[in-house]
DNA sequence: TATTTTTTCTGGTAAATACCAAACCAACTT
DNA sequence: AAGTTGGTTTGGTATTTACCAGAAAAAATA
């Protein structure tokens, strides 16, 4: 099993500070060479590093060190900006698409509204210091937000929410479970199909208990890393 | 790009119930012959589908269907034997090793205690319809807990606390990240050394905002799914 | 200097092959 | 009936080879 000494040998050289997070690793074939074997254990040796959030790769570009994890509590309502520039990260967001349609069945699902009801769907990509970390699709009750089209909601939905609407989230129902990375949102995040990810679900009630929207996050599993605390209710 | 139609094709097959949770895939030489593929595609393609959750592996057992993921809420206090029977499942709990310390490094950390403080430290696997699914460590502040080596803790420390010590929950710190399963607690999973797993790690206080344990929680990924309610503070 | 085109490099995919060791099963022994 | 032994199956690991397509770099052009 030399993969594992190849891997323990990069890991090492990570954990001693030689490669800085964000760095690009030498060309595959260069690796294999400098470690005497061949490209497939090499492959072997950084899928296991990328598993581990370690190392991450992206499409056709190569290989580089994973920067530290942003910290993501689902229990507050901290924007993307907000988390990302509370940690030192600098943080971005690029509208990919947004349309007006009828509920999809997904997200119907969530919201756990009829079919066909209007439904705001956007999609985002968050980038922290220029690296492409999750794709974000918003699935926002219509007829609770006119015009919200028209308003600048790429940086923060919230906000738009509560200047504009006076409203605020009050009670947030979220599902996390790992997934992985296909199509069109491996692309966008500039990952090979099938790179694993965490799947972040929201559903998001306002202050007066109304349902108002869902979420899905798909984030490059190496990005994150949930944090919160809760205060206990004894059941029994 | 024939692994993806492999996937899919296995993926349909799956979703239309021909291949029931648990139940075990053919030999990979066999199904590789089934799809006119090399051994290696094959694998790609199964590869992928464990990183989806859809498929596991146990080491050099072979390939299974995934069972659907025990919901598991961070934010209440029920134990896993509590949660595997309101989710229908079948728990069961294996002492590994318990041994009383002092508090290792890591969990110094999380404990934030000095070095040296006495812990009593124990694994414990647990099953779910008796597949191995996780490996838990404790480490609990041993000066809270005299003689708790003699108490039967095995299926529910919780329970343990509160008959013998009067001790409740009543806060708890948790991060979740991906992982990868190596080593003793890869073996235990009967998992291959690498293969993907949710890390939940979390710290524990009592009704009086002691700290009195922490805990290392490695699940096979694909076996939970993070889900909780959130009442939300705004900050702002 | 800025833009476009071409070339080179590099990661992604795929096959064929080989050997090892653990798991499994069946036959045998006690 | 229970335990041991030995052969077979099967997944894990590793090498070699090959070709493709996208990305990056270099060269040519406007």
């Amino acid at each position: 099993m030399q993969y594992l000494k190849i891997m323990e040998s990069i890991n090492e050289q990570i954990e001693a500070g030689l490669l800085t997070p964000g760095s690009k690793f030498p060309a595959e074939r260069k690796l294999a060479e400098a470690f005497d074997t061949s490209r497939i254990t090499l492959r072997e040796a950084l899928s296991l590093l990328e598993s581990d959030g370690k190392v991450f790769r992206e499409d056709r570009r190569g290989w580089f060190v994973s920067p530290s994890p942003l910290s993501y509590n689902p229990t507050n309502t901290d924007n993307f900006k907000t988390m990302a520039l509370k940690a030192g990260r600098e943080p971005r967001s690029e509208l990919l698409s947004s349309q007006l349609i009828p509920c999809p069945r997904n997200a119907a699902k969530l919201l756990g509204v009829e079919a066909f009801t209007k439904v705001f769907k956007f999609e985002r990509l968050r980038f922290l210091d220029e690296r492409p970390v999750a794709v974000t699709i918003n699935y926002v009750i219509a007829e609770y937000f006119p015009r919200l089209e028209e308003k600048n909601f790429i940086e923060s939905l919230t906000h738009t929410y509560k200047e504009d609407y006076k409203v605020l989230y009050s009670q947030t129902r979220y599902h996390i479970r790992t997934s992985s990375l296909q199509g069109d949102i491996a692309q966008a995040l500039r990952a090979t199909s099938g790179s694993p990810a965490m799947l972040v679900e929201r559903v998001n009630h306002d202050q007066n208990g109304r349902l108002i929207d869902c979420d899905l996050e798909y984030w490059r599993h190496d990005a994150i890393n949930i944090q919160s605390v809760a205060t206990l209710t004894q059941e029994d």
